[in-house]
DNA sequence: CCCTGTGAATATTTTCACAGCT
DNA sequence: AGCTGTGAAAATATTCACAGGG
């Protein structure tokens, strides 16, 4: 079991390679990627010898098995399901965002419980009420909840979600949510990003 | 200069503290916002100490003088100008987030170059091509690029963002951008969050 | 008495540096 | 000759533990 940053860096590391392989280059050094994301070659080294030994000594990595590597220790070779949580409109972009299905993730249910969205399409998805989750969950083999929630709904739509045995969750709502261990949640806080870069504005202002 | 994490968890602690403010209490133990938060009181008081000697002894920490502090900190007493770099579908959503507003960042200008787009008027604000911005910028005092454009246009825009003057930016395509050392980027990447959440996924699988 | 603020100790993460493979 | 893989060293980050203040 690789640790979260290990993780975050080889997802990264996959996007690199990907693009690289895009513009046929078949080989590529530890000291090359870490150039491409501003990183130490000994950290690219490091992270990738988790894979297994996977670099010649001389030439570097060779990308295409790189890349397979990779997408088989991320899960990136399976199709997984996702179920959106939320039909407003952050919920719709997510939808359209074409790189979830490039990447093999796939929409297969929408939950609302506002009665002016439910029953209404999105390509072939109905919008559904939340009651209907555990039976969804079961049929259309959903393994992802993206939460596109109001605040205060959220630790209610979570407990729900991990009742019907999701483990993963990605969090658009600005709320810290209390799952069980077991249980993976990744926070997209779009305000706490700004805030982020709002310090580093007002300590740019104060010097 | 208070480095990454601990500005990342000052954001969050803030938000906290507003919640529990919300629900008229008056102070908090560090092991009070550690429990909220899954962290440890020392490192909530560690944070904390930071902002200069804040807590009582014996009582914890006054919510309302907390807040304060951290608000100033972080600079959100101040309202900040947003540009939306990318009019389409997460740029809107982004648009009409109400968490952006509520917490002093104000969108102020809305660039796309694709002629369809240009013209339009999202509120007040009318949709302009990106060869506008050095004039826009200084105009509309704009601090903060969000920038939600195709990924093979982000570093073009980048670049044309910094050279414009503007030094933080929230990055929702799926590039690393090569920025100079004193522009800050955030990087919202939606794609990686779910393939962070497929290892998991995967590493479950193979158990 | 109870909780803060903080040096010291511990744990974790990153980098160094080099033996060894191609 | 050049680059990987990796223990050892260095740098960071977190937690401990307690002196001191309200």
């Amino acid at each position: 079991m690789l640790n979260r940053h290990t993780v975050e860096r080889l997802v990264i590391y996959n996007r690199v390679l990907k693009d690289l392989a895009k513009k046929n280059v078949k080989w590529a050094t530890s000291e090359k990627i870490a150039e491409i994301l501003f990183r130490s070659p000994a950290q690219v080294r490091k992270d990738l010898s988790f894979l297994g030994k996977k670099g010649k000594p001389g030439v570097g990595y060779n990308i295409r098995s790189l890349i397979g590597e990779l997408d088989s220790t991320l899960g990136l070779r399976k199709t997984w399901g996702v179920a959106l949580i939320g039909a407003g409109n952050l919920g719709r972009a997510l939808f359209h965002y074409p790189g979830f299905k490039r990447e093999g993730f796939e929409f297969r249910a929408i939950f609302d419980n506002n009665s002016s969205k439910i029953g209404r399409r999105w390509g072939d998805i109905t919008v559904t009420p939340i009651t209907s989750l555990n039976s969804v969950v079961r049929k259309r083999k959903i393994n992802i909840a993206v939460m596109t929630v109001p605040d205060y709904a959220a630790q209610e739509v979570a407990d729900k979600l991990t009742a019907a045995g999701l483990k993963e969750l990605l969090n658009f709502a600005p709320v810290t949510l209390n799952v069980a261990d077991n249980v993976n949640v990744r926070y997209a806080d779009l305000a706490l990003e700004l805030e982020n870069l709002s310090y580093n504005l007002n300590h740019r202002a104060l010097k």
